[in-house]
DNA sequence: TAATTAGTAAACATAC
DNA sequence: TGTATGTTTACTAATT
């Protein structure tokens, strides 16, 4: 009779609801076919396109950048060249073999071919901090290349200048002169040599870290530096942009804006001007000296509060490192080290790059981490990876069911029967209805499983159930329960009820006859619902103890808790692996990328992680009754506490009263849901 | 394999 | 009369 009846209701909704599952279903066999491909990479295509195109146009500045260095680059060698060639033209003999790597090769900071560059970035294997490390050696090296081309053009010029003074002296060479210039040009010239193998050190271990790939017959262009080839009134303005935040001590000291900034490149032209830029530990080793940072004073806690460049009584600028005694002393560094000069702004303008490529990265991770969340909570409500498929779609006899449930489960491939598709065409965060119908009976949730609090779990993917149509990994029950206690006075209406599940959940705002349905169902059904009568009516309330009887689970215990924890670390493992690995390398917490695995899932492991802390300590904190958060259900119950002492095993009555108490404040925003209508027009 | 639990559907009753 | 609320039954499926 039921069947026969519910066939007939149901063929009406399938008729329906199969034409949209018809344009579900290729959908979904896109995105499997995507999938096809891997696992989670259906996730990371869109941020990483995302990303990738951010960092294209990073590449292509740098890169426009580095063609004018180039050409001006070739000028200067070509000139150089004509200048030797005529005026020395015995040193022509030696000269070019020593000058030609210096000037190209060996004046590159970083033999890295900007396609070998865009693959880098293409491959997204680069973490936002790895390409600020990246960066920053690259700086140093710019550093280091301008220190040394500033060098080299003065030995030049000095060689120039002692060669014509030689034609005018009578064209007698003197031979101790000569020695003393060459014996300087071999120095400068190992000089040289060892900043090539850092170089290559360098290089070496980028390549080692698997970063870069160098494929044996490329051409390598070389990458010139940034500060260079920069139009002076963009410097300017991006020279206002940086110290628009600077005190005003520093906007007067800083003010240079006579400062020549119509050479672009740093040429002879400014020698006062560059000579200060380097650190003067770098001119002797030809490596930037890092200093050890010292302890810093009070005040200089307080000047560095103040600005952002200095810090643990070192100047934080990037690459720079030097050590300031003071904040004027700092400032003095500043002033000078740091002046409004090519280097700087292109510093910058690199700082900016990086800036607005974490803040790009961070939005693109935050939305991958939705998706992710998305993809992995439905897979969490996989109980096992069965062969067969899960629910509807297995059963036979279930005609009207799986008509029933045709948008939601009857693409579903069998691996993935509950697993919603994950909506990559459409955006991380923007996970649609037809997309994520991960809907289909499924007996067990995993949070209740292993028991995962369920206020835990909800305050921390608040914004994620709120958002993404994914079914809650609760039961009904835990749901109504988590309602009411939510509540201010732990009671609720049914209506109530049903608005705090389509506020909190977007997966409850279809379907709404089902699941209202099933809630009605469980509120009947279950004791551990208590039907008050009210001034207002009736409302629903929690009998703790039934509700903890009612799961005489043997998830308890402490053996069978380790083994969930296990369990789930087992899960979080490599996630937690990868993010260890991460913080260790990056020292930044909680921001892992690509290199690193994804970064989300670091997110995602530590949310684990923390929740099943907290589950210990929820346990631990069982046995003891000095819980300062204790509920107002506990002290509904107190007799029965006492009388039944709680099970040390079962975890998830107390466990949910101690969270719902210590959650309670992050719901104290939505409590205006109770007067809100239901949310009916979904329907 | 049986018992338990959970989800879904539906019929029915009652109150407003 | 329609709707909301509440109860109950039946069935299926997953889990233990």
């Amino acid at each position: 009779m039921m069947q026969e009846s519910g066939t007939e209701t149901k063929s009406n909704g399938s008729a329906i609801q199969n034409g949209a599952s018809g344009g579900n279903h290729l959908l979904e066999c896109s995105l499997r076919e995507v999938r096809s491909n891997g696992e989670t990479p259906s996730v990371e295509i869109g941020a990483a396109d995302l990303a990738h195109l951010q960092q294209q146009q990073a590449l292509q500045v740098a890169r426009q950048l580095l063609l004018q260095q180039q050409q001006q680059q070739q000028q200067q060698q070509q000139q150089q060249q004509q200048v030797s060639g005529i005026k020395s033209p015995k040193r022509n003999d030696k000269q070019p073999a020593l000058q030609v790597p210096v000037s190209v090769a060996m004046m590159t900071p970083q033999v890295i071919t900007p396609q070998q560059m865009q693959q880098i970035l293409q491959q997204q294997v680069l973490t936002p901090q790895q390409l600020q490390v990246l960066l920053q050696q690259q700086q140093a090296l710019m550093l280091q290349q301008q220190q040394l081309q500033e060098f080299y053009k003065k030995q030049q010029e000095q060689l120039q200048l002692q060669l014509l003074q030689q034609q005018h002296a009578g064209k007698q060479p003197k031979e101790p002169q000569q020695q003393q210039v060459a014996t300087q040009q071999l120095a400068f010239q190992q000089q040289l040599l060892q900043m090539q193998q850092l170089q290559q050190q360098h290089l070496l271990s980028l390549q080692r870290q698997g970063l870069l790939t160098i494929q044996p017959g490329q051409p390598t262009l070389p990458l010139q530096p940034l500060a260079q080839g920069m139009i002076p009134t963009e410097l300017q303005q991006l020279w206002k942009e940086v110290t628009s935040s600077h005190t005003a001590e520093e906007a007067a000291s800083n003010n240079h804006s006579s400062l020549d900034l119509s050479t672009t490149c740093v040429s002879s032209s400014a020698p006062s001007k560059t000579s200060l830029i380097i650190n003067p530990h770098a001119s002797t080793n030809g490596q930037l000296s890092v200093h050890t940072p010292k302890r810093e004073s009070l005040s200089h806690e307080e000047h560095s509060h103040s600005h952002p460049l200095y810090g643990h009584g070192v100047c934080k600028w990037p690459g720079c490192e030097a050590v300031c005694e003071d904040f004027q002393s700092f400032l003095k560094h500043l002033n000078s080290e740091h002046a409004l000069d090519d280097r700087s702004t292109a510093q910058c303008r690199v700082q900016m790059q990086v800036v607005q490529q974490l803040e790009l990265q961070l939005a693109k991770d935050k939305e991958r981490l939705q998706a992710m969340m998305t993809h992995l909570h439905v897979k969490s409500t996989e109980p096992k990876a069965t062969p067969q498929p899960l629910n509807l779609v297995s059963s036979v006899t279930l005609s009207k069911t799986a008509s029933e449930a045709s948008p939601q489960s009857l693409p579903h491939t069998p691996t993935t029967p509950t697993a919603p598709i994950t909506p990559v065409t459409q955006g991380p965060s923007v996970i649609t209805t037809t997309s994520m119908h991960n809907v289909g009976p499924i007996r067990r949730r995993y949070s209740d499983k292993y028991n995962v609090p369920i206020s835990s779990d909800i305050a921390q993917n608040q914004e994620f159930y709120k958002n993404a149509e994914v079914r809650p990994p609760f039961t009904y029950a835990s749901l109504i329960r988590q309602a009411i206690l939510e509540s201010p006075e732990k009671q609720l209406t049914l209506n109530e009820i049903y608005n705090w599940f389509t506020r909190m959940f977007a997966y409850f705002r279809r379907n709404a006859a089902t699941w209202k349905n099933a809630v009605r169902h469980n509120l009947s059904l279950h004791k551990c619902f208590v039907r008050v009568e009210n001034v207002k009516g009736a409302v629903w309330t929690v009998d703790e103890l039934e509700f903890q009887k009612r799961r005489p689970q043997k998830i308890s215990g402490n053996p069978s808790l380790i083994k969930n924890i296990q369990t789930s670390h087992t899960y979080c493992t490599p996630l937690n692996a990868a993010l260890q690995a991460s913080m260790a390398e990056n020292s930044i917490p909680l921001y892992t990328t690509a290199s690193m695995g994804n970064p989300t899932l670091g997110n995602l492991a530590s949310a684990m992680r923390e929740e099943l802390n907290g589950a210990m300590e929820h346990t631990n904190s069982n046995g003891s009754d000095s819980s300062p958060g204790r509920s107002p259900m506990q002290a509904m119950h107190p007799v029965h506490v006492k009388e039944e002492p709680l099970d040390p095993d079962e975890n998830e009555g107390p466990l949910s009263l101690v969270t719902t108490a210590n959650h309670s404040p992050d719901f104290d925003h939505d409590r205006d849901y109770e007067d809100e209508p239901v949310n009916e027009d979904i329907e």
